[in-house]
DNA sequence: CAATCAATAGGGCAAATGCCCCAAAAGCTA
DNA sequence: TAGCTTTTGGGGCATTTGCCCTATTGATTG
């Protein structure tokens, strides 16, 4: 049984959603979100959920941050981005977001049969279409401006921060660098700072995305 | 004018493509090499090259090893992949090497001269198939078989490091999974044994590094 | 010259981590 | 069935981390 959660605000396509996923034993519809708010708001109190299907354009918070949040706090959910269109900047969003699927809302029940179990069993379903935008976008992302962010790290934070992503402790990181190991838990919490993050293994998942070291 | 080298073992084929190429006025072939060593001593000699188009299959050294060679010496350089098979085991090599565009051997002129603009233009050139195979390695690794059996992660061992790698505390992932978390413990610690690692950073250091996630 | 920033260093403290120990139920397999 | 792995769960304990706080020195820069 594979559990679903949906988000949408408009509650007419949200209704023939449910009941496209009705007309399969398979699936259960956990429950339906009317925005971003209300879907985090949800799975704070019940996050056993193995699907959502988001909508792109919601009040309140939208798909994209939705899911960003989504991803960040319940990586064992995956999720599916519903929109009326295709464009490459949507497209881009949501798989920046965390997004592995993407459906039209226009959608056959058998697409979406076909979709969330391909997700299920490790897929991304999509088109080939958008599958050869989202790889350009994710092979290339020199290509995309925002990607490039700068945290404007110093110099010598940059020197901590290659360190410590190769797993050295602040002693270990304080003698190579021959400072105080306050000294490099100073730069660290900085670095933290700068780069939003607040611990190590999410700093070092960052580095990595934004190809810092 | 694009700077083009050929890696390519058959020389019949290697003649077929060099013609293909001679249609085009802004592609120069700057050399042929007949095996990955010999591509990778003429590199040495002149490295002034755009984009490689390099077989899968060739003796002395194979084209994903020399690719892997070429993306860490010489980043600039743009390789392509020539197969005549498009399994998903061959894609996953190629990308895991650094390869960026993947073209079957029969390709047409206009498929090749597309390509090689697409990838100048920081796209990456591919069949939708193979796009959507590729998608499917890149955002869910979990799903390839010898990723797994390189460090023998079970099935909850590769969750747990998934949702630890986005920088999750135990109770989170825990809370996440629906376990304890002493059970989180004791799958991290197993997951460090089996990856000889001993903290945070250099695991999520060392999941990047082998595309684990 | 004053202001800002980078780099240095320290204290305190709760929480998280890493590393031992142990054990039992479930599942597969030879 | 016996033996193996996986998954589950727990206790204890030293160390590390993350997050407050303050503070000095030197360099840069408007």
């Amino acid at each position: 049984m594979i559990k679903i959660a949906l988000a949408e605000d408009n509650s007419f396509l949200a209704q023939s959603l449910i009941n496209k996923l009705g007309l399969f034993d398979d699936f259960k519809v956990k429950f339906h979100a009317i925005d971003g708010e209300d879907l985090l708001a949800s799975l704070e109190l019940n996050s056993n959920v193995d699907v959502i299907l988001m909508d792109i354009e919601m009040p309140n918070l939208n798909g994209v941050l939705a899911t960003q949040e989504v991803s960040k706090k319940y990586p064992h959910i995956k999720v599916i981005m519903l929109t009326v269109v295709d464009d490459e900047q949507s497209i881009y969003e949501s798989i920046k977001s965390g997004a592995i699927g993407y459906l039209l809302k226009e959608s056959t029940p058998k697409e979406i049969f076909d979709s969330i179990h391909e997700i299920m069993e490790g897929g991304a379903p999509m088109s080939p279409e958008i599958a050869r935008k989202a790889l350009r976008i994710i092979q290339n992302p020199g290509g995309i401006e925002d990607d490039q962010v700068d945290f404007n790290l110093s110099k010598r934070e940059n020197e901590v921060l290659k360190q410590l992503c190769t797993g050295l402790n602040y002693q270990q990181i304080a003698a190579n660098l021959i400072i105080s190991p306050n000294t490099v838990r100073t730069h660290i919490e900085n670095i933290y700072k700068k780069m939003e993050v607040k611990n190590k293994a999410e700093l070092v998942q960052k580095a990595y995305k934004h190809r810092l070291i």
